[in-house]
DNA sequence: TCCATCGGTGAATCTACCA
DNA sequence: CTGGTAGATTCACCGATGG
């Protein structure tokens, strides 16, 4: 089966029929991954343990200047088992991947270091490395050190020729017209969404916010898509991916934790289609042909195309190609000789004269989609 | 010796007695640094080569090309030729720092989840990851991943038995009396403080801010420390070294680098001893001042401030404190000791002379408050 | 003199599809 | 696989120019 296929099969979701489904299974991450198909998968959002063994063991009290030396190898073994883990656990994740996936982890310094070089050791494609900038961190209580006020999301493809999942347009408009940055700053999870036991203590130590989670998936998921959540923990995935009406998968290995989760899934409705309805983002529009403009009569053979300060002129040819002076060819080949340049949209450098004035020939080709889109194919 | 000699040697600097010393030695950075005496550097700030890995060109969308780091430095092989490139520099540096020295790397992702983890196999120990938040940077031309505007700086001890250096009371004082946190705003180097050629082309392609390595400075040396940098490059390190009364010994293998580095050298002036000496590191110690305006170029340390009756005067010191005769501290402590108040608003009470006459300071941090809401969340 | 406009540029792993 | 072509894509700041 072919990725385009798998990527046609998982991104035909019908409005109002929506099949999110979210489980979560109890057992060991690694397990658990071996049952799951290979490449079922379109992202996975992962936090994995930031090994607090390996900090107990290598944090002792001060010692005198000559014992500091000799204590690299309980550092280097428990660095090692750390590596192993991550090994072991990526590799799992990543044969359940589709190939046009990609991956998110969090960490801090502890451990994100040891992940990211692991990441690329197993061919996984680095896109964007995201500080998650804490509105309210913890202080540092020792005045020792900066107040570590922020935590680090790696976002790779599964390899470097993935055709990953991107909502540009979609974030942009909702970022007063601006490209998303990679520095998010998000207040931590407290107060009414942090979950409590009956006791009132919290349910799990490192509940991440639902808006950390919300902006992944809608930055880099499709509705409809599968996510996977290797160390599920509080359900926080699962939970944003149905109200968001993505499927999850979400895999845990404590029992308080999965049975937390799979109550609180239950309180979670997904959004209503209206504001799950994804923009359509210009790129990924039908490709429409100039020459279907000059065939249906919006254009006529041996009309004039003028550039936006009508300096340059060309003649429209019954082919679908256009004359400027001497040389023929396609609008966006002739805009970018008129312009002396390597490259050009020749969609929206071409205008022609209306009676409102001049009018890109992009019009013309916005008119054709919406009449193609009225057709049912 | 004891480390204890070490540090009081390094640390009894008088005043007035500026003995700080800067030197750009040109050569390969392991073979020099295999020259210098083992224990000898307080500071270590690395600017290593990022391993782009950069494949064709880029244009904007208005088809100006982007100038990119293709230089012949940056090129590596492999991951594995870049590990082993890092683990061989990170070991020679690791000899010359003397035991409670630290070390700081910046890199981006394409290269700092390497570092980082070759930094613990190391042993050294990693003591905040810090962000440096770019309000200026390159956008996502293609619009395919988030802007890219942030790097990693790790600030590591050599062992984690250091007694490494941290000016906590004076950040403090100069941040608002707020712990300083792990994310940085700063702008991009250009402008005047851009090294350019005789032609106006920027002498070296990644040319960091001082204002940032001012902070590295301020916040992990003391006066008269020896800081290192192996990647010397255009020589921000040495400069603001000389500037900072810090001694500093940069290696650099390119001549033409280091030429304009020594040029560039003979243009610093070391803050005069008013502007540079510590504030007691005791709590109870008077603090104060505004480091970002500082940092900024908005005012310069051994600048005048004034009360709006001209009654009092205070002096601008290069961490962000300012002193009152012969009190050191926050702008809002000195402005209650010049008024015999409980407290004060620094910020309104303190004014600066202008071409328009007296002007609060207050309009300096209205000014980074204007840049700040610039960045969207 | 001041303000508006315009051009230049910065550590960048920056396309998709068909033949 | 390679190669060719359609066609999509930018933000903040600095300095020069011009009215």
């Amino acid at each position: 089966m072919s990725s385009s296929v798998l990527r046609t099969q998982a991104r035909s979701i019908a409005p109002g029929m929506d099949i999110s489904e979210q489980r979560i299974i109890l057992g060991d991450c690694i397990a658990e991954l071996e049952k799951l198909p290979a490449a079922s998968v379109d992202l996975v959002f992962a936090d994995p343990p930031y090994n607090l063994q390996l900090q107990g063991t290598l944090h002792r009290p001060d010692q005198s200047l000559v014992d500091a030396v000799d204590d690299e190898w309980d550092q280097f073994a428990s660095f090692e088992a750390y590596d192993a883990f991550t090994r072991a656990w990526l590799s799992a994740v990543r044969r359940v991947m589709k190939p046009n996936a990609a991956i998110w982890v969090i960490g801090s310094y502890h451990n994100i270091f040891r992940v990211g070089a692991i990441l690329q050791d197993l061919g996984f494609w680095i896109l964007n490395d995201v500080v998650w900038r804490k509105n309210n961190p913890m202080p540092n209580f020792r005045g020792r050190r900066f107040t570590n006020a922020h935590e680090t999301m790696i976002w790779a493809s599964r390899s470097p020729e993935s055709k990953y999942t991107f909502n540009y347009e979609a974030l942009k408009a909702g970022n007063e017209d601006l490209q998303l940055r990679s520095d998010w700053l998000l207040p931590i999870c407290t107060g009414g969404e942090r979950l409590k036991d009956k006791e009132g203590k919290k349910v799990h130590p490192t509940q991440k916010p639902e808006a950390l989670i919300a902006r992944v998936l809608m930055s880099s998921t499709k509705r409809g898509d599968t996510v996977l959540d290797p160390f599920s923990g509080s359900g926080t995935t699962a939970a944003v991916s149905k109200r968001l009406g993505r499927s999850c998968i979400g895999i845990e290995r404590d029992p308080e934790y999965a049975a937390a989760s799979r109550a609180r899934l239950k309180g979670v409705e997904t959004l209503p289609d209206e504001a799950l309805a994804e923009i359509p983002a210009k790129r990924e529009a039908p490709r429409v042909a100039f020459s279907s403009v000059v065939e249906r009569g919006l254009l006529s053979p041996g009309a004039i195309l003028v550039d936006s300060k009508k300096k340059v002129q060309a003649l429209v040819r019954a082919d679908g190609t256009i004359a400027l002076g001497p040389s023929v060819g396609s609008i966006h080949k002739m805009g970018a000789l008129a312009q002396n340049a390597e490259a050009c949209n020749g969609w929206t450098y071409w205008h022609m004269e209306t009676e409102q004035g001049l009018s890109p020939i992009d019009r013309l080709r916005e008119q054709i989609r919406i009449e193609m889109a009225a057709i049912p194919a």
